[in-house]
RNA sequence: GCCGUGGUGCUGGAACAGGUAGACAGGUAGGUCUCAAAAACCUAUGGUGCGAAAGCCCCGUGUGGGUUCGAUUCCCACCCACGGCACCA
């Protein structure tokens, strides 16, 4: 047995590898046809590669190396997503600027993937964090608020009144705050937010240009969660209100006969009237209308949802009409209406809804079914749900109709009323683009007394991030860049009079939006750099004014943005070939990025003919820890990829990874299952440097039976590569591995260097070794992947099976050329004594053949 | 509650288009080597029953039905687990 030594050959292959240059993929490059691999990148923090990162990031190499191999175009980079929180958090602890954290942690990330033998091509190397990459990221936001698509607007966030921070909705656990563990509350800031519904449709839509796994489509399709249905007006009763009719939207317009009460959100500008107005007749009402909305304010997510389904509301006092016949109907209030789905009044109807049956009866409101149900059905007990089945009646001109035609009818006569139209709403909601931290994107608007909310300059991007002494937010919830008052007070770019530079800054989403754009002109964005860097280290902040224009070089002396510069390398590299991430990011970073994708495009700065960003989308699987909980720091059963490869070795990594379980399943990782793998690469190893003893006993590389089995397994390992099903892949050759030992297969170095090359994806580090012992050229990981010879995988013998009334009875050997032949199979799968047993005294009433596979006697 | 994914030996998992269920690996048991152990290698390994043995019968892919010559695979109903969303009108 031959022992090798992998830290030998790791410190041997690396240091060829970073000599003669990493993997490069060559722009515009007409003779190969491109492959573009991405798999997301990571955000660099201070611990390192974690399990899960080595997982997808092994998973994306293996194909990339397999694609490069057979001889495609290989566009396969790796950035960093280095604005977030833990820098952030880390620079308030210790004062360590977050620029220099981050530096220091990607310098460990590239060495740690650069170990680990991911072939990534390092000069297109980015980091959201750089400004001459903000500077786009800036630009691409004032497109958006110049077509109209970003405003300011007041919003309620969630609120630490510890900590004086507002909280991302994922920095809210459980109603308390990620950091300090105290009850978070919700305060209104103004808020820049992008209108990413005006998108909906099209977001939707465009994944049917996609391949997607079909669970990101479906969680795609249900964040933006589109519904039909109706919009319509109730007039009010009242002539003492301004507000004259109340509009709700509803899925279900063939049950406005069944509507009984309306109910209006405590938001609602029909509550702040009734509250403002000095209506003496209803002043004990307005008290209990105060309460209430007292109490439902003070309610945190964390009561509401323990309250289940028991729903509360207050009588407004008002009455309104339902147009369809004129029946006056009260309107309540309650927080079970939102205000910020569809128009924040809803029309309840009790028959037919859980809730508002619920709700009905709690305050005695009545209940009028408008759909018969086929069964017998107590109303009074619970409401009739399924609506599309079912007949209508109490319901004037449309009753006996089947609900969906009652639906468009009544829709007419709306529209006939003038009383209401068809409409679409989404659960989708605008995006809040706003955060109250330091360590993000400036968001490159200045706030002018006479011209309001202007777009700085786009010659004076990037914003920069100015230093400040201490990262921690203010005490009003502004970020800390609120407190540079030289930095905030400049001029405004419309008028020249002064003005506020916005000081929150840009959600972690706005970096990744278009990451994997810049990939394709990496190398322009270097150029992108602002020039002159001896005036510009002589200002503490670059400030936006005129006399700075000369020394930016934003523009590269055209009037063009850098995506239009760059469409010929982006129509060449797009789409994304096939995208490789986490679930976790199957909603809102997948549907921002393709939202930013088509905003651009709409510009017309990037070409319009790809009309989606990713082609293939695939999410790798969640790995569980020995306790078959999600590997996490909290959950303390972490495994660090450094520990394993300093002991097993890269290449041990590499393949027990991919050969734990399927790429998009849920991995259970067991730190025994790698001995396997540790025997198969030392077997392996051996039977290379074992092959070339010349030895009598072995069976021959002309062999017919050798030739087959490298065929097939090259026809396997192709086939199961091309669709990301490593872990057969490797179960294929470990099984060629037992049987040419246990065989005694002498091969030849042709058939050992394909061998080798099926073995390179998964382990590049023993095949570049092997490669070498049998004398390969250059690297094993340049060489051409081998070709399917189906001549081979003719000549074999193939098993037959052979069924008795569908019974497994027996099987044959059968010569390929026969196969097809089935008189032929047939009479030989008679004669098989085990078969002949059970057919003996029946009479055989069909015979299915199946060519290659079986033959099925059925008897009687 | 809704949406999605899945349920196969002791364990991780195979089975590509309805056609030999359990590939490949771990574990376990027995063996070889060794003073001994580790490592390595070899053999066996879904369950029950019959047989001295070669071998043979039956059962078996969450549960209950169905379609089919034949179902882990397709259809219907249900149970369970995981992930996502959740007062969405």
């Amino acid at each position: 047995m031959n022992k090798r030594d992998f830290k030998k050959q790791e410190k041997k292959w690396q240091a060829v590898w970073e000599k003669q240059g990493w993997y490069k993929a060559v722009d515009s490059d007409k003779t190969k046809k491109k492959k573009y691999v991405l798999v997301e990148f990571p955000y660099p923090s201070g611990e390192g590669l974690h399990v899960g990162h080595a997982f997808s990031m092994t998973g994306a190499d293996v194909y990339a190396r397999f694609c490069r191999m057979s001889g495609f175009n290989v566009l396969f980079p790796m950035g960093w997503d280095a604005f977030g929180l833990p820098t952030e958090n880390y620079a308030i602890k210790t004062g360590i600027q977050p620029q220099l954290a981050t530096k220091n942690n990607t310098d460990n990330f590239r060495r740690q993937m650069k170990k680990l033998a991911f072939s990534f091509d390092w000069e297109r190397e980015v980091n959201t964090t750089d400004p001459d990459y903000y500077a786009w990221t800036q630009w691409i936001f004032i497109q958006l608020f110049k077509k109209g698509l970003a405003y300011k607007e007041e919003k309620p966030i969630n609120w630490c009144p510890s900590c004086k921070i507002g909280l991302a909705n994922e920095e809210v656990i459980n109603g308390k705050c990620e950091r300090c563990g105290a009850e978070t509350g919700k305060k209104n800031l103004s808020q820049w937010i992008v209108k990413i519904t005006d998108y909906a449709d099209r977001l939707a839509s465009g994944l049917e240009k996609t391949v997607f796994i079909q669970k990101v489509k479906a969680a795609q399709i249900n964040w933006i969660g589109r519904s039909t249905g109706a919009r319509i007006k109730f007039k009010v009763q009242s002539a003492k209100l301004k507000i004259k009719e109340l509009e709700v939207f509803t899925t279900r317009p063939d049950t406005l006969w069944g509507a009984t009460f309306l109910v209006v959100a405590p938001e609602h500008p029909l509550v702040a009237e009734l509250l403002s107005s000095k209506l003496k007749a209803q002043s004990s009402k307005l008290k209990e209308i105060r309460e209430y909305i007292k109490t439902s304010q003070g309610k945190s997510e964390l009561e509401r949802a323990e309250l289940e389904k028991e729903k509360n509301g207050v009588f407004s006092g008002v009455y309104a009409l339902n147009p369809v016949n004129n029946e006056k109907i009260p309107v309540w209030i309650s927080d079970f209406a939102l205000i910020s789905y569809g128009t924040g009044a809803i029309m309840a109807v009790p028959a037919h809804d859980s809730r508002d049956h619920a709700f009905a009866k709690k305050y005695e409101l009545p209940i009028i079914p408008v759909v018969k149900p086929s069964r017998k059905w107590d109303f009074s007990q619970k409401p009739y749900e399924d609506v599309d089945h079912g007949k209508m009646i109490n319901s004037g001109p449309i009753n006996g109709l089947k609900p969906q035609e009652a639906i468009k009818k009544t829709i007419k006569l709306l529209v006939e009323k003038k009383a209401g139209k068809r409409a679409v709403d989404y659960h989708l909601r605008d995006w809040i683009f706003s955060r109250q931290h330091y360590w993000g994107e400036p968001i490159p608007m200045i706030d002018c007394s006479k011209c309001g909310w202007v777009p700085v300059d786009e010659a004076d991007l990037p914003i920069r991030l100015p230093e400040v002494e201490k990262y921690e937010p203010t005490d009003t919830g502004e970020s800390p860049l609120a407190n540079i008052k030289d930095w905030v007070e400049t001029t405004c770019p419309e008028c020249g009079g002064k003005a506020r530079r916005e000081t929150d800054t840009m959600p972690n989403w706005a970096g990744s939006d278009w990451y994997y754009l810049a990939y394709c002109f990496a190398n322009k964005l270097k150029k992108s750099q602002i020039t002159n860097h001896k005036e510009q280290t002589n200002l503490k902040y670059q400030i936006s004014n005129k006399k700075n224009l000369d020394t930016c070089n934003l523009k590269l002396g055209t009037s063009q943005d850098i995506f239009s510069q760059s469409k010929n390398i982006l129509s060449y590299w797009l789409p994304v070939d096939v995208y490789l991430g986490g679930d976790e990011h199957n909603t809102l970073h997948l549907l921002y990025s393709r939202f930013i994708y088509q905003f651009l495009g709409d510009l017309g700065v990037i070409p319009k003919s790809i009309p989606e960003p990713y082609y293939w989308r695939l999410s790798h699987g969640v790995i569980l820890g020995t306790d078959n909980r999600r590997m996490s720091k909290s959950h303390g059963n972490t495994v660090e990829p450094d520990r394993l490869w300093r002991k097993y070795g890269v290449d041990v990594l590499r393949t027990y990874m991919m050969f734990m379980g399927p790429f998009e399943g849920t991995i259970a990782w067991n730190d025994n299952a790698l001995k396997g793998v540790v025997r198969f690469l030392d077997r392996f190893y051996s039977f290379v440097l074992e092959n070339k003893v010349k030895n009598t006993s072995k069976v021959g590389f002309d062999s017919l039976e050798v030739k087959v089995a490298i065929s097939r397994l090259v026809k396997k390992v192709t086939t199961d590569l091309s669709t990301c099903r490593f872990n057969t892949s490797i179960a294929a050759l470990m099984k060629f591995l037992n049987q040419a030992e246990k065989k005694k297969w002498q091969m030849n170095n042709e058939q050992m260097g394909k061998l080798i090359k099926l073995l390179a994806p998964f382990a590049p580090y023993l095949s570049e070794e092997l490669w070498e012992v049998i004398g390969g050229r250059g690297s094993v990981h340049a060489s051409a992947w081998p070709k399917i010879e189906e001549k081979h995988l003719k000549e074999e013998n193939i098993t037959i099976a052979i069924q008795v009334n569908g019974r497994l009875r027996g099987t044959i050997a059968v010569k390929s050329e026969k196969l097809k032949v089935k008189s032929e199979v047939e009479k030989q799968a008679r004669k098989e004594p085990k078969v002949a047993k059970y057919l003996k005294g029946k009479k055989i009433v069909k015979t299915i053949f199946v060519p290659g596979r079986l033959i099925n006697f059925v008897v009687k």
